[in-house]
DNA sequence: GATGAATGAGGCTTCATTCAT
DNA sequence: GATGAATGAAGCCTCATTCAT
């Protein structure tokens, strides 16, 4: 269940006859190689500089990823695919369902899935049937987590899995050129601050109102 | 008209026989363009788009800053400056000292205290003597929020001004590309969620230990 | 009546405060460098040649044409132009009409007409407006020559504008990498020939129909 | 007669035991597509391309043709055998001297000979043993069409092989990316005006000196 | 023998920075 | 002092050619 829930799917059915092992192994590693490299330096990082990560030849990125819109796709679905995973985790193996959201927020930063913040911003095709696809499932999972806490009584009740998600992400988005060092040390620790935002009793009376990621990827 | 007003300045002190006012008012406008396109761009923004936007040639960009660094630097000064006066009238002006943190929080919002993050990355000095400087100001301000909030147990007491700080530039971090537009719709209420968890009495144990700015600053 | 009859206008007319001499030199320069390379090696030639011809560094010459096809443009532009010119002087200072034609064939390939034949495949816009004045008014000049050697019996009756042009770029396109030299021995003779076989009385029954330059633009 | 007239030869001499059938029709089908594919789009198309319109691997290409040079040996190669087969055929099967000449000038276009032009200017060696045996034929061939020609008084003497062979090769160049269209539409009408230029008796006296192909292939 | 994949060199284009008016 | 223009270094991407299955 860790690894790639989607990337390994849709090989053996058509005319394609088996992609070779070594050039799946690239583009694994090439896709890797992006994902940390994205997090470490932000997504302007030189595609040849990923490729030397990958120990590949540049034009062989290219030959995977026709250009850098595709690489972010690729690591955009990557990323949301194993965020998913961890919500599903979390949701099967937590009884209490407080908990089961507030272990979702804490994996979710380990996948770093804040770096996909800078990522939504580049030229790459946000409503990707893909992407869209993976989203949804990311939402839905989060819902869960989300609703069940709050039908626990355990969540307050003016916040949505929007706002979750977003927060979530920019308390983890990286900081180029710092390694993610700083994660480890402080992330967790606001995290936790805004989980106990989160919990109920709410208080306060929030501004504005609560949101899905559909309303986040719009231009609004 | 030149002669007349150098003239007339009584000043001794230095060689520099003041800037002309026109100057005055190109590095200002400078600046500013600066400040709204890496809030809006991202600090990796063209410089001649920045000059564009300011309105003068790209040289007279490079007249007042050397080179980008020497931009940057001045921008982060002046949000940073400006955050702190926020610090200060909200201290000044708010009775409850929760109520004064609260206020700073998203008074430093609006002034995008955010933006500092991504430029904190880029190949400027960090330990310039003015940013130093202009930091403990910022610093010392915040600290005064803090403990007064914490003495009257309005705040918890396992966290510091690092950690108000950088969750909070943290949850401000602009989306470049974006122009802002999702900060007023949602930033305001993680704002707040963030605050709701540091109220106290504390609803849990926080992983990792408070830190200040400094310690944000060091390489870990 | 030589150089630069369209280039050179359109100049002391609006806001743009005059364009520097130097800058204007450089222009003139990258495009004629252009037109000699785009001649001697076809319209795939480096950029980076054409600068290094021009004596400019490379990002002059994107400074002044964004891209490759702007720079297409321009020399077609020219090249048309120039061409445009040598029909009207044949036209005002031949008193024979056939003469006229005739004169204004060869000189024709002497300012590389042929030259345009490879450029119009590359991916440059063909109708921009510019263009197609220009085009046009070449059109009208040996419309000009054509109907009046006709008029006068001197032309055969079954061919048009378009089939001189066609045949006069053809006869004259040049071949990569030779530096035209043969064009000075053979070029003219066949230009001859080719006149030869236009004049009246016509020799033979054509095969298919005249056609215009416009018609040569469209796919067929 | 219509293929390889000179590839296939049937010499059992040497040590290579007989290529495979497929194998033979591989070579084939990339000469072929290579043809169609320097007709259509120029002599810099991807080999990639060229691999692919064949139905092969890239690296079967590159199994046949070392290099891009070898490739389009082979094709002038052909080209030129092909156009040297129309010459016999219309000597053979024409009874008027010029009827002759005007046959092979209009089966030559319908053979692309116009593609030779630019691929004479690539990097390959046209000095190689086997294409300056096919040359020769082909100049001995129109050699042939052109004196008898003369001899029965219908064609001008102030013209040689060499004049009739250029002319017709540019006349019939492709305009890469046109797919040829224009080829049918136009290019028979100049022909056919070319020849009627050819005939005698001369309309003009010709500038310059006539010429063999030989002549063309060297530096001037 | 045939293939898909890998590679490095090279062209295009942008941008931080410097120069000439 | 201010400006538009010039420049070289560097990133993106393509393609001829080589390698591993």
């Amino acid at each position: 269940m860790e690894t790639v829930s989607r990337a390994a799917t849709g090989v053996t059915r058509s005319r394609t006859p088996r992609p070779r092992a070594d050039a799946l192994r690239n583009r694994e590693r090439i896709v890797t190689a992006a994902r940390e490299m994205f997090v470490e330096f932000g997504p302007d990082v030189p595609l040849d500089e990923v490729a030397r990560r990958a120990a590949v030849g540049n034009a062989t990125l290219y030959r995977n990823f026709p250009d850098r819109a595709a690489l972010v796709h690729e690591v955009v679905l990557a990323v949301t695919s194993r965020t998913t995973d961890r919500a599903e985790e979390a949701a099967a193996e937590e009884s209490d369902p407080f908990a089961a959201l507030s272990r979702f927020v804490h994996a979710a930063a380990d996948e770093r899935i804040g770096a996909l913040c800078p990522m939504l911003s580049g030229g790459f095709d946000k409503d990707h049937p893909e992407l869209l696809a993976e989203r949804r499932r990311l939402e839905e999972a989060v819902e869960g987590l989300v609703s069940r806490a709050m039908s626990a009584g355990r969540l307050r009740t003016d916040i949505a899995v929007g706002d979750v998600l977003v927060a979530l992400s920019q308390l983890t988005r990286p900081l180029p050129g710092t390694g993610c060092l700083h994660i480890d040390r402080f992330t967790h620790r606001h995290l936790q601050l805004f989980l106990d935002g989160l919990e109920a009793p709410a208080r306060s009376e929030l501004p504005g109102t609560a949101a899905t990621l559909e309303d986040l990827r719009r231009r609004p």
